[in-house]
RNA sequence: GCCGAGGUAGCUCAGUCGGUAGAGCAGGGGACUGAAAAUCCCCGUGUCGGCAGUUCAAUUCUGUCCCUCGGCA
């Protein structure tokens, strides 16, 4: 048996300050960052997902970071099996891996694995979004409870991506995907030390309004422009991003630039509480107030500790 | 000043042929196994603009006053 890679994982919600962390620990630890964030890896909006500034960048490794375009998509799954080599990688060159993000459903996949479900043809997909149209819903979802009853029991009845996705495996595989996750090994590579910045979204909030206006000021409207000239299909994977959306609204004149600024702040305080949901249930999660200016310090302690004592 | 249209939840508005009212959004809580910055679930008492009248009963009808928005002056 194989030993357990230690890593810090820095989690919290956006705007709280992991970047600027995780920039802290990577050059004292020595560690290299590396993203679990859904949204920081598109290359056309590093403002607009407020990824690591080219200077951050400089300072340390930082991997997964605005490596994809517009019209990709990025999975869960696809996610884990770029990120695996890179942990390994990281550990191989006896540096501390450094996992910031704020996807929750990205960090459980790496940290607990995800079931081994193939691939599913894009045909099955597309069939399926037609019969959505054709048939309905509550068709779909009668037809899922026949398919798997377990999945159908799980989730709503008004939960179309869901119930798409339990068919889609179903009409691909011909197993239920409830029998994909039963089979499923519980076993997890990585030692983890959970680092939480901790923020509730009442503080949250003038830092959001304020972080939007300092990416105008940085140039955000123009860093959708171009990428509205390299990709203008709003539909785009890249473009249902919080911002991106708002912003290319502007660019089409669906939106005032007020209108747009204020949708934008909404829809990010509406993540913001989404993301505080998720890591709120996660066991040892060790918090630190994301006002507290010894964070960075605070959890560079942490982590040397939780790295001397395995 | 006159004519018209309105004033109902934090916002936008439904509605009650008279029996004290409900959607969307916002807000709060929650779920989450390859779209996750996604997708979805639960939570709705508010002088129904003020005052008076009619009525067993008025947010609903009538009168009047106030305010807002159009048009005409």
């Amino acid at each position: 048996m194989t030993s357990k890679i230690p890593c810090v994982v820095l989690l919290g919600p956006t705007g709280a300050g992991k970047t600027r962390a995780a920039l802290h620990l990577a050059c004292h630890l020595p560690g290299e960052v590396v993203n679990f964030d859904s949204r920081q890896v598109y290359r056309d909006f590093p403002r607009i997902t407020a990824q690591p500034t080219p200077e951050e960048v400089a300072v340390c490794p930082h991997w997964l970071y605005g490596f994809l375009a517009t019209d990709r998509k990025l999975t869960a799954g696809a996610h884990v099996r770029k990120c695996r080599p890179i942990i390994r990688g990281i550990s191989e060159r006896g540096k501390t891996p450094i996992l910031v993000g704020g996807t929750g459903l990205y960090l459980r996949a790496l940290l607990e694995g995800l079931a081994e479900v193939p691939e599913i043809p894009r045909e099955v997909t597309m069939l399926l979004e037609q019969q959505l149209v054709l048939e309905g819903l509550d068709a779909l979802y009668a037809r899922l409870q026949e398919a798997d009853p377990e999945l159908a029991a799980r989730i709503h009845p008004n939960d179309k991506q869901r119930t798409l996705r339990g068919l889609e495996v179903f009409e691909a595989t011909g197993k239920p995907l409830s029998w994909f996750h039963g089979k499923q090994e519980a076993a997890s590579d990585y030692r983890a030390l959970l680092l939480g910045v901790q923020a509730d979204l009442h503080a949250l909030e003038p830092l959001l309004a304020r972080r939007i206006d300092a990416m105008l000021a940085a140039g955000a409207l123009e860093e959708a422009r171009k990428a509205y000239g390299r990709c203008p299909d709003p539909t785009a994977p890249g473009w249902t991003g919080i911002g991106c959306a708002e912003l290319l609204a502007f660019l089409e004149s669906r939106l005032t630039l007020d209108e747009a600024k204020t949708l934008w702040l909404r829809n990010t305080r509406a993540y913001a509480k989404r993301q505080l949901t998720w890591f709120r249930k996660m066991p040892d999660v060790v918090w630190c107030g994301y006002d507290d200016p010894l964070l960075p310090e605070k959890m560079l302690d942490k982590a040397k500790a939780f790295l001397s004592g395995l």
